[in-house]
DNA sequence: TTAAAGCTTGACATCGATGGAAAGGTCAAA
DNA sequence: TTTGACCTTTCCATCGATGTCAAGCTTTAA
C-alpha cells in the first residue's frame, strides 16, 4: 500500500512514517514512480513502534527490539543483550519513579504541616 | 556569594545557575558591578531544584513547587492546585511505567518462546 | 486536457535542559 | 601596571520526535 493508506489505517502522519523508515523501523520497496510501497505487516509494526515509543523507548532501541517483537527467530545471545538494554530502561524508569515518589512525599510533608 | 562559589558548592555549572535564575527558580541581587549575589539559601534551593529535575519535573512546574518546598507559608487552595499538578505528574509516570512493563512482558514472551 | 489529490525530497521550527564560545567589564595579587 | 581569574551578556548548538511548508513529479477523475 502507499503511504497515505498506511497513514489512514494507523493514524500516524505520513511525515512520521517516512521518519520511521529513515530510522530503519519500517522497510519499504519503491515503485518505478519512486513511491514507497508498504506491505500489510507494516500496519502491525507501526502499532508496535507507537506502543514502544509511548513506553519511553527511543527509535534506536526500538530498531533493536523490533525484529524480536516480530518473532523473527531470535539469536539467543543477541536477545540477551537486548534484554539487558530493556532492563536498563526499566531500571531508569523505576529509579525516576522512586525519586519522584520521594519528592512527592517530601512535598506532602510540607503541605501537611499546619 | 558570587556565582562561581555557588557553582563550586553545588556542583552545578554557572551556566545552569544563570538559567535557573532566568527561569525564576533562583532570586539574586546585583552588586554595583552587575555581579549576581546569591544568599546562603540558594545552596539548598539549588539542591531541591536538581532533585526535582531528576524526578522529571519541568522548570515551569518546579517554579510553582519551590515556594511550597521552601516552607513559605502556603495558601491552602494554591497548594491544593499544586498537589493536583504533582499528582498529574505522578500519574503520567505511573502510566508510562505500566506501559513499559507491558512492553517488557510482551518481549519477555517472545524471548521465552523456544 | 486540466485540476485535484497524492507522492517525493529537503529544509526549517519546536520544546527544554544544557554546553560552549565570543567579546568585554572588574578585581586582586604580583 | 599587567596578568589571570572571575564576572557579564548574547548567540549558537545539541538531542529526538514531530509539524509544516515549498517546489516539483505522478496519477486519477472530470
Amino acid at each position: 500500500m502507499l503511504i497515505g493508506e498506511l497513514s489512514r489505517r494507523t493514524g500516524v502522519s505520513a511525515r512520521l512514517l517516512r521518519y520511521y523508515e529513515a530510522q530503519g523501523l519500517l522497510h519499504t520497496s519503491r515503485g518505478p514512480n519512486g513511491y514507497r510501497h508498504f506491505d500489510e505487516d507494516c500496519v502491525v509494526t507501526v502499532r508496535q513502534v507507537r506502543a514502544l515509543l509511548r513506553a519511553g523507548l527511543s527509535t534506536e532501541v526500538i530498531r533493536s527490539v523490533l525484529p524480536c517483537a516480530r518473532g523473527e527467530r531470535p539469536d539467543i545471545e543477541w536477545c540477551a543483550e537486548l534484554w539487558d538494554i530493556l532492563n536498563g530502561e526499566l531500571a531508569t524508569m523505576d529509579q525516576r519513579i522512586d525519586e519522584l515518589q520521594s519528592s512527592r512525599d517530601a512535598l506532602a510533608g510540607f503541605l501537611a504541616r499546619p
